[in-house]
DNA sequence: CATTATGGTCTATAATATAAACCAGTTTTC
DNA sequence: GAAAACTGGTTTATATTATAGACCATAATG
């Protein structure tokens, strides 16, 4: 039960677990995608995914489409590994506590 | 894949999910034992504590017993809904999450 | 040339978690 | 019976955070 104490927060944040959430599914995303795909502010998007990459769980690709600049994010090795800890994780805990009498 | 952020942010937080998952299953605690399931700080346990009664979530009561006080802390009826809330979000959002390529 | 759109970043604000310091009362020790 | 130590917590300083709107450079459009 105490083993949620251990999950990585940097993944626990809602809006960052969307974007992870997003990213596994198509392994490179831009901006705009995410975005939609998210339905996170602009500023919100900037920021969390900035965090995610200096934890090493994504990548950020500055690049161009023609004379626009376009930013590819990608999830890492790391951050998949991650996810796949923090999805255990929570799993353990839920199953753990529907273990507990009363619950449903 | 949304619906993560409808989450309620006050029992997302590990020391407060922690919290209610021990208190789920004896109904009754006090701070003793409280500190001991969770291995929170003192300090900890009393704000995050203080903030699921905020949130009516649990319900604390202090007493005595003989001349220690004694504080009872117990889930509401509330804190069972919104738990169990939290807890279907939770896997359906692990569900959808699972269902995408490439995840075991 | 002026305006609007695109693709973001920066920043002010409020809210947060954390643990150590603190505190009132009680019990123990000398 | 005074001092010390223990109980059962609360308060508080600090650092960190999430949020969205303001901002910015460049490009496209009228």
């Amino acid at each position: 039960m105490e083993n949620i104490k251990k999950i990585n927060r940097i993944i626990h944040e809602p809006s960052r677990l969307l974007i992870m959430a997003v990213l596994i599914s198509v392994k490179e995303a831009d901006f705009k995608y995410l975005l939609l795909k998210t339905g996170l502010t602009k500023g919100n998007l900037s920021v969390h995914s900035e965090k995610l990459e200096r934890a090493g769980f994504i990548k950020i690709e500055k690049k161009f489409d023609g004379k626009k600049p376009k930013t590819i994010y990608r999830i890492t090795d790391k951050g998949m590994d991650v996810l796949k800890k923090y999805l255990r994780l929570t799993k353990d805990f839920i199953k753990n506590l529907e273990e507990k009498k009363g619950m449903i």
